[in-house]
RNA sequence: GCGGACGUGGCGGAACCGGUAGACGCACGAGACUUAAAAUCUUGCGGCCGCAAGGCCGUGCGGGUUCGAGUCCCGCCGUCCGCACCA
């Protein structure tokens, strides 16, 4: 049987043959793109990393999808670009100049040299003649020039807004740096600051940025949704209820949002805002008032998570008429559970309808009155006690709305509120304008002069870049951009008179809302972007990230291509065309006796009869196995790319993460996974070099192993399209399966060699390194990497004959085997002539005979 | 509370439009090779009954549609994720 000579096969030795491809691919400028090139494009994106100062698997997970799919794509004869750059401006840097005194760039630059060593060793086809940096000037001023085209084109606002301060750190906290009310830092109590702050105007574009996503159809459903409730729309009225006597001071009218206007009838009571205007002006000479609304505010940022926040009212004795019967009044309270920031920062309240609104009437004792009665419902009867009715029905209660459906009423009072001018229909959103000040040093410069006289004036392009100064202490808290007087004291360009720089820096969103524009021509020196370039390239084809970017990072993105648009700098609307969320990589947790968590480098696993054990490498100590869980610092349950890549390779790690989970789940990182990883890698190699030197002479052994190569070869197309990488892997496997099968059975060196060719290729995308050093060993010339994909030949994928399931009252019972293009008659003749379906239908004659072809059959008795 | 996803062997998972449930891998058992170990190879591996042939049960639970349901419908249970006083 097994004529293959036997001969010294070395084992493959990643650690020699990776940094050697990764040479060759680089003399051959391989990846380096053309924009002049006439292949089709193809855009490949992962998430750029912010330069943490090292990758970690999750990195690697993610990078190693995209390769795959630009390896592959490349190999399909698209010019793919697939750039990488870095995420470079943040707080981390600032932290560690604190902690560590570094500079701040310095920290940067170093980190971002390490990791891209680190990302060069995975042998990923980047092109590093792209590469960028956000906190490069070359890449900042152009951010800057298109922060002057937004303002100039309306897009840029600037208002007061509230921010959370930390008086400790002297600097804002986002919301999600507010821990139970202190700043996640310092521990100080936060505190509540108006600040007058930068804005991009992205709710101008809420309709479109909701609408635009049923396009989007190559995104996951999930993301669309979170996308929608973020936008969150809403149809309804303003309505104006004026108030019986307005205090001095005040407006006359209080203005409300609604989405039921059909239940005004149902009013009880009218409810602002703790920081309504109105409020602030009774609150003037009221210190009970003050007291109440202090009390509201510190609830809504201490406690903003508590779901049962107790309805809290302050009776104004204020009353508003009611817009559709005059003689009758409302009374007016403060209410914690009315939010300033949306809608109008009022609301009316109709206890019978909104559970929110009864729980409150009922505290205060102010009733209510259903005026919408469910279809089979008495209306003399129905009445609200402690749950609110939110559904449609018919109208009672009601003048002359009464008998009306819900959806008639909303018509009709919204026709006639606005035929008397005291309401109009309106379109309310929960997106709100992006306020992108940072009282931060590690940002991009606001490239903004303050005047006395003149106000806040642009600084003109030919000024541009507004650079960072280098020199800077972070000895006393707060923005150094504030203390450094020679960086900030400009004359004004409008006037010449003394002036100051603007010291607040952009959210480090904006960096990353553009960054895939720039890589189409990172080069260009005095334009943000070119036309040309951008309008080729985008939308990106696949961009494949985090989910935790759903919302604000893919949603401010599409934002950005939109005002660049408007702008003149791209002709493009969404920047993703296509959009993947991998999941994360987990790892199990590990804790000592004295409850300490153990690193898994410092493991020892023991599976003796199956059952898991886990030592201390040191010790030899018993460690106890925790629970599975996201990689942490704090549970030491993580693993470092480095460690795996030396000790295994970059394509073992590669294969692994690809290999073992669906890509939008999370993975398990385990030792046994990453060394039957190991093994696969050298089984390849092994059975390779078998297939280029077998003398194997039996001929028919080669027929299946020709069949089983194309069907790999057609099933690993279809799901790298679809990203589906674990079922790649598995489509390999059974490809090596069949070739170690075919080997053993004697097939010739022709075939064993063309298939083993075709295996390489699968492998190339997922194992580049391996793939070349296999290629080599077949003998093929030039790169793999450079190798155009193999043709499927379909006559291969078609049996001549097939095997179907017989089933009998839907239990299966027999095989039959009838040629792949039999008829259904003679389908149903030879299974009625099989000996088992005879045994099996114990004399009786079918009813029914149900052949689905190329499927199965079912006899029914 | 609202919205979404998911639930399949010891484990990760596969199963396309309703058509052989458990592909492929990991772990584990038995055996071969070896002084030994590693590596490699052979073989078994959802449960129950059986020497076997074979049979019965089985995709979170309960019902339904269908010749046929992991897949579709209704109702529960559980897990995860997102949003959350949104008027």
């Amino acid at each position: 049987m097994t004529s293959t000579p036997d001969r010294a096969i070395e084992r493959y030795n990643a650690k020699d043959a990776e940094p050697r491809w990764q040479q060759a691919w680089d003399a051959a400028r391989l990846f380096e793109t053309q924009n002049e090139d006439p292949r089709p494009k193809y855009y490949v994106l992962e998430m750029f990393p912010y330069p943490s100062g090292r990758i970690h698997v999750g990195h690697v997970r993610n990078y190693a999808m995209g390769d795959v799919v630009a390896r592959y794509k490349r190999a399909r004869g698209f010019n793919v670009l697939h750039p990488m750059g870095w995420d470079a401006f943040g707080l981390p840097a600032e932290n560690a100049a604190m902690e560590r005194k570094v500079n701040p760039r310095e920290w940067t630059y170093a980190n971002i040299a390490t990791m891209k060593k680190q990302l060069q060793s995975m042998g990923l086809s980047l092109d590093w003649s792209r590469e960028i940096a956000t906190c490069d000037p070359d890449y900042y001023r152009h951010q800057q020039r298109l922060f002057l085209d937004f303002l100039e084109k309306g897009l840029v606002t600037r208002r007061t807004a509230k921010v959370n301060w930390d008086p400790v750190d002297h600097t804002v906290l986002a919301n999600e740096q507010v821990i139970d009310g202190r700043g996640w830092r310092s521990g100080a109590l936060v505190e509540q600051r108006e600040l007058t702050q930068w804005f991009f105007r992205i709710s101008d574009f809420a309709e479109d940025l909701l609408s635009a996503l049923d396009g989007l159809d190559r995104w996951p459903e999930k993301v669309r949704v979170m996308q929608k409730n973020w936008i969150g729309r809403s149809e309804g009225l303003e309505v104006r209820f004026s108030l019986s006597s307005a205090p001095a001071g005040a407006a006359e009218a209080v203005t409300v949002f609604t989405t039921r206007p059909d239940t005004l009838f149902g009013a009880r009571f009218l409810a602002i805002a703790a920081d309504h205007p109105l409020a602030a002006t009774l609150a003037a000479d009221r210190p009970d008032l003050q007291t109440f609304i202090e009390e509201c505010r510190r609830l809504g940022t201490a406690q903003a998570a508590i779901d049962t926040a107790e309805k809290l009212g302050f009776d104004t004795g204020l009353t508003v008429r009611h817009p559709l019967d005059p003689s009758w009044t409302l009374p007016v309270y403060i209410a914690n559970f009315v939010l300033m920031e949306y809608g109008t920062g009022a609301v009316f309240g109709c206890p019978a309808h909104d559970q929110r609104d009864l729980d409150f009437a009922n505290k205060y004792g102010l009733g209510n009155t259903p005026v919408v009665c469910p279809e089979g419902q008495d209306p003399a009867t129905f009445t609200i006690t402690d749950t609110a009715y939110d559904g449609d029905g018919r109208m009672i209660n009601s003048a002359f709305l009464d008998g009306m459906t819900t959806d008639a009423a909303f018509s009709a009072v919204a026709t006639r509120l606005e035929a008397e001018g005291v309401a109009e229909t309106k379109i309310q959103f929960r997106l709100r304008d992006w306020g992108v000040s940072r009282q931060r040093y590690w940002g991009c410069p606001i490239p903004i002069i303050h005047c006395d006289a003149c106000g806040p004036v642009p600084v003109p392009v030919a000024d541009l870049p507004v650079k960072l100064p280098d020199a800077v202490s972070f000895d006393i808290p707060g923005n150094p951009l504030e203390r450094d007087h020679a960086w900030r004291n400009v004359p004004c360009p409008k006037c010449g008179a003394a002036a100051r720089r603007e010291t607040d820096t952009m959210d480090t969103f904006v960096d990353s809302s553009w960054y895939y524009a720039r890589f189409t021509a990172p080069w260009l020196q005095d334009a943000p972007t070119d036309r040309g370039a951008v309008d080729h390239w985008l939308a990106v084809d696949q961009y494949i990230g985090g989910v935790e970017h759903a919302i604000l990072h893919l949603l401010y993105s599409r934002f950005f291509m939109r005002a660049m648009r408007e702008t003149g700098w791209s002709g493009v609307s969404e920047p993703f065309a296509g959009l993947f969320t991998q999941g994360m990589v987990v790892h199990e947790t590990y804790k000592d006796a004295a409850g300490a968590w153990v690193p898994p480098a410092e493991i020892r696993l023991d599976n003796e009869g199956g059952t898991r054990r886990a030592f201390h490498v040191g010790t030899g100590a018993e460690i106890a196995i925790g629970p599975i869980e996201k990689m942490s610092k704090s549970k030491k349950n993580v693993v470092d790319p480095d460690d795996i890549i030396a000790s295994y390779g970059a394509d073992t790690a590669r294969w692994f993460v690809l290999s073992d989970s669906p890509p939008e789940r999370d993975v398990i990182w385990t030792e046994e996974g990453v060394q039957g990883a190991a093994r696969f890698v050298q089984r390849i190699w092994r059975l390779v070099n078998l297939a280029a030197h077998t003398d194997g002479q039996t001929q028919g052994a080669d027929a299946p192993l020709r069949k089983a190569a194309h069907k790999a070869l057609a099933a690993v197309e279809e799901d790298v399209e679809r990203l589906r990488f674990n079922r790649c892997v598995a489509h390999v496997y059974t490809l090596v399966n069949a070739l170690d099968e075919a080997l053993r059975a004697g097939s010739t060196r022709k075939v064993a060699a063309e298939a083993a060719g075709i295996l390489v290729q699968l492998i190339a995308p997922m194992m580049p390194h391996l793939a070349e050093e296999c290629w080599t060993a077949l003998g093929r010339d030039g790169l793999v990497a450079d190798a155009p994909w193999p043709a499927v030949e379909r006559a291969l994928l078609v049996e001549d004959e097939i095997t179907l399931p017989v089933q009998i009252n839907g239990k299966k019972r027999a095989d039959v085997t009838v040629p792949s293009g039999a008829d259904k008659a003679a389908v149903e003749a030879a299974v009625l002539a099989d000996e088992a379906v005879q045994r099996a239908l114990e004399g009786r004659s079918p009813k029914k005979v149900i052949v689905v072809p190329g499927r199965i059959v079912n006899l029914v008795v």
